[in-house]
DNA sequence: CATCCGGATGAAACAAACTTGCAATCAGAT
DNA sequence: ATCTGATTGCAAGTTTGTTTCATCCGGATG
C-alpha cells in the first residue's frame, strides 16, 4: 500500500485557484504559482485520481432555477440501531432535494439541508421523509430568509 | 429591463449535466441534448451571464486536506436589529472556516457549516466568533460524524 | 566519491476542445 | 407576403489540454 505523500505548496496554491474557478487554464495557474502547465496539469491529475478533488462542477443558483427555498431540518431518530441508520441515511440521500444531510452527535441526529420550489412541496417531503418514517422521532424546520454564505470551499492555506 | 426567459428543456439538460461534471465537452453534451457544441456553448455563456451559473469549482475532500471535522452551529442573537444582522452577516462571511451561513428563521437565527482540522482549532473559533462578539445569545453546536452526502446540487428537471 | 534510481520538471510537438463568423432556418409580428 | 429577431449548424481559426522526451535533482548504494 503506496502512502500517500502530503500535498505541498504547489498543490495546495493550485487548490485554491481551483476551489475558486476551475475553467481557470493551466498556463495561468502555472504562472500564478511558478510550474510549467504540464507540471500544474499532473498535479491536478493526481489529486483527482487520490481523491483530494472529489468532482469539478457548476455551482446553479437555486433561487434561478425554481427552487427559492432553503430549508435545514434537524431530524431525530427513534432507534440509533446500525442498521436502522444506514438506512435512513441511504434514504435521505437518495432524495434529489436534500442537498446535504449530515450524520451528527448533539441533541440531533440527522441534520439536512433542503431545496425547494414552494412550501407546498417541502410540506410534501416531510410527509415522505419524516411523518411515514417510523424511525423519525421529531424534526425541527430553519428555513434560510438569507443565503449568506454557500459553498463547499475548504481552506487548503 | 428586458424580462429574463424561462430556462428551456435544453437549458435544464446541460444545468443536469454541469452540475455532476463540468469538465464535460461541449460536444459530448451536445450528443446528450441533440444540440451541436456551438449552440451548448452559447446556452452554457448565456447562463453564466445571468447567473444561473454561479460558478465553475473544484470540490474538495476537506479530510484529505487536513480539515477532517464538519460542525454545525445554530447561533441566537441577542437583538435583530438590522444593522447588528448585516454585520454578524458580513463577520461570518469573512471567515474562511465557515463555509456555509445562513439567516433563518425558527428557534436560532444563524445556521453556520464550518470545517476545521481539530476540535482546538473550533473552540478558538467559537471564541472569536461567539465569546466575544456581545450579540451571540448563545449557539448549540453540532458535530458531523458523517458527510452523508455533501453537495450543492439543485434539481433542475 | 562515483553511480544508480525514482520522481519531478520544462520545451516542444501533438491532439482536443473551445470560440467565432456566416449563411440558413424558424416563429411571430406587421 | 414580408420583415425581424433569435437560434441553429457548419467550418475555420484560436486557445487549451495532453503526451513525449531529454534533463535535472536528491537520496540510497556500492
Amino acid at each position: 500500500m503506496p502512502v500517500l505523500p502530503d500535498l505541498d505548496a504547489f498543490d495546495r496554491a493550485i487548490l485554491s485557484i481551483l476551489q475558486k474557478d476551475n475553467t481557470t487554464p493551466q498556463r495561468m495557474i502555472g504562472e500564478a504559482v511558478n510550474l510549467s502547465a504540464p507540471a500544474v496539469q499532473r498535479r491536478i491529475r493526481r489529486m483527482e485520481e487520490r481523491g483530494v478533488i472529489r468532482a469539478n462542477v457548476a455551482l446553479v443558483d437555486p433561487a434561478k432555477v425554481g427552487h427559492p427555498i432553503t430549508i435545514f431540518v434537524e431530524v431525530e431518530v427513534e432507534s440509533e440501531r446500525a442498521e436502522l441508520i444506514d438506512a435512513a441515511k441511504r434514504g435521505f440521500a437518495a432524495v434529489p432535494e436534500v442537498q446535504q444531510c449530515y450524520y451528527v452527535t448533539g441533541e440531533a441526529d440527522f441534520i439536512l439541508v433542503v431545496t425547494v420550489a414552494t412550501m407546498a412541496d417541502y410540506e410534501a417531503l416531510t410527509r415522505r421523509l419524516f411523518f411515514e418514517n417510523n424511525n423519525v422521532k421529531r424534526f425541527r424546520t430553519f428555513v434560510a430568509m438569507d443565503r449568506v454564505k454557500m459553498g463547499l470551499e475548504v481552506p487548503v492555506g
